[in-house]
RNA sequence: CGCGGGAUGGAGCAGUCCGGUAGCUCGUCAGGCUCAUAACCUGAAGGUCGUUGGUUCAAAUCCAGCUCCCGCAACCA
């Protein structure tokens, strides 16, 4: 899935494997070591075809026995020996922690529910089981696997290297951002950083929320039959345009909604419109009166450095807002430097120039050709493939294209491939494309 | 009274915390240009800001009630 959306995952942590056993386990004594584990009794109406336990008023008797209210299966008093995590002692220090940084868990609105939660109280968390027997192993009691939190949140300081300190990722660790899904916000802002305050451990700078998508305003689901493979979805439209629709279109922490109506319009105006036929005029114009050549640059007028200074301050505008996590917003940043540059270009009317004055033309199509450079560079995080295409056809060599090398400026003289479409309209099936 | 989000020109959203000319994208209409992927540029039309009441010189914005829509509801990762 990751390779598809050309979002490759650098490590997967499976919780069989030997170094995610070591790690658990060591966080585990840890914890203990701090008096945080203590073993003792769960007990409650169990429900073995739902695996869960109940509560008692969501238990209701029929016929003299006991079934879930909610799937109607039959449950069973049960009392089961279970390691316990002291989860109660933690809500001060977590709220402590909240207060002191308010961007642990952002954005806000999940920040409050979480605080809100954890100003009810919390109960002790059962982190055992004795009634299967794939899991971990409890140190020093193997009677006892541990259950899901402590395994499965372990798997990030796994993925590290803890508990070695010296291992190649160890500096990973405390994360900048753990980035979930909103419906998992409590099992990473409350049990999460308890355990690792409990362990002794750094805890992550920030808690970063992401909302669902809905196909057409309603949540996926097979009884509507508006599910939608991802994968398929960007077949259909190509990776970088679903990427780009979705980080443009959706601000992050809030639910996001998509239809194909919404996605062509994006990709069709953004991308083919704007940027791609930006590039496509310009690069053309160069191919056929500068020789395919990057051409000369001259005196700078005052709509070049306007232009060019546009451009230049994306980068600080982007890191801005990526800060706060709002990709949508150094998205449009960069897509009003691109209207700009199409203002630019119309306004400048290298076409014109043409016959009059060729030197001041050659000049307009650099600008526009460096503009172009700067965005594509910007813009390969949310578009890996299309921009990588860009930065060729302006001869940006491979070496020069990280945010350190904005400062580069394309070098006249410099031979340039052929012009070729980067980003393609989305033309409905049954519609003719237009003839250029 | 379980918790939370939302209701703003045809569509999707911003603005609401810190009241004071209602903004953006798409769409529509008119004009321009002709370098370009029927694209680009300019201009215009279009909104009693869900509803009722209150506070105020002034409310999309603050307060109270109501209606409708949506998501979540702790051992299920």
């Amino acid at each position: 899935m990751g390779d598809r959306l050309a979002a490759p995952a650098d490590d997967i942590v499976r919780t069989t494997s030997p170094r995610h056993k070591q790690a658990v386990q060591e966080i585990w004594r840890r914890m203990a070591a701090n008096g945080d584990i203590y073993l003792s009794k769960y007990a409650g109406w169990y429900s073995v075809r739902d695996e869960a336990y109940y509560d008692k008023d969501e238990i209701e008797e029929r016929d003299g026995r006991n079934f879930a209210v909610k799937s109607g299966t039959p449950v069973e008093w049960v009392e089961e020996e279970s390691y316990f995590f002291r989860l109660s002692a933690y809500a001060e220090p977590l709220l402590a922690h909240y207060a002191k940084h308010p961007e642990f868990v952002t954005p806000e609105n999940y920040r409050n529910e979480i605080v809100a939660f954890v100003n009810r109280g919390l109960k002790d968390l059962s982190i055992s089981r004795t009634t299967f027997d794939w899991g971990i192993p409890v140190p020093d009691d193997p009677r006892h696997v541990m259950y899901v939190w402590v395994d499965a949140l372990t798997n990030y300081i796994t993925a590290t290297g803890f508990p070695d300190p010296h291992a190649p990722r160890a500096r990973f660790w405390p994360a900048d951002a753990h980035v979930i899904g909103k419906d998992i916000t409590r099992f990473h802002a409350i049990y999460w950083p308890a355990f690792l305050m409990s362990a002794k451990l750094p805890v992550p700078r920030q808690i970063v929320v992401h909302g669902f998508l809905f196909s057409r305003g309603e949540k996926m689901s097979k009884s509507v039959g508006n599910v939608v493979a991802p994968a398929d979805l960007a077949a259909r439209y190509g990776v970088d345009q679903l990427r780009y629709f979705f980080l443009r279109e959706v601000p992050f922490g809030q639910d996001g909604s998509y239809s194909h109506e919404a996605i062509v319009a994006r990709i069709n105006a953004d991308l083919a419109n704007d940027l791609g036929n930006l590039a496509q005029r310009s690069l053309t114009m160069i191919a056929r009166n500068c020789g395919g050549k990057v051409p000369e640059l001259g005196q700078l007028s005052a709509a070049d450095t306007g232009i060019l200074a546009g451009a230049d301050a994306l980068l600080a505008e982007a890191r801005a807002q990526h800060e706060v996590h709002a990709i949508n917003r150094a998205l449009d940043a960069i897509w009003k430097v691109v209207a700009d540059a199409n203002r630019y270009f119309a306004g400048q009317e290298p076409w014109a120039l043409k016959k009059t004055d060729p030197a001041r033309m050659a000049s307009v199509l650099h600008v526009t050709a460096e503009v172009l450079r700067v965005i594509g560079i910007l813009a390969q995080p949310y578009m890996p493939g299309a921009t990588a295409k860009l930065l060729d056809l302006l001869a940006v060599p491979a070496g020069r294209r990280m945010f350190a090398h904005i400062g580069d400026r394309l070098a006249a003289g410099t031979p340039l491939p052929a012009p070729q479409p980067i980003f393609p309209r989305y033309v409905e099936e049954g519609e003719t494309p237009a003839k250029a």
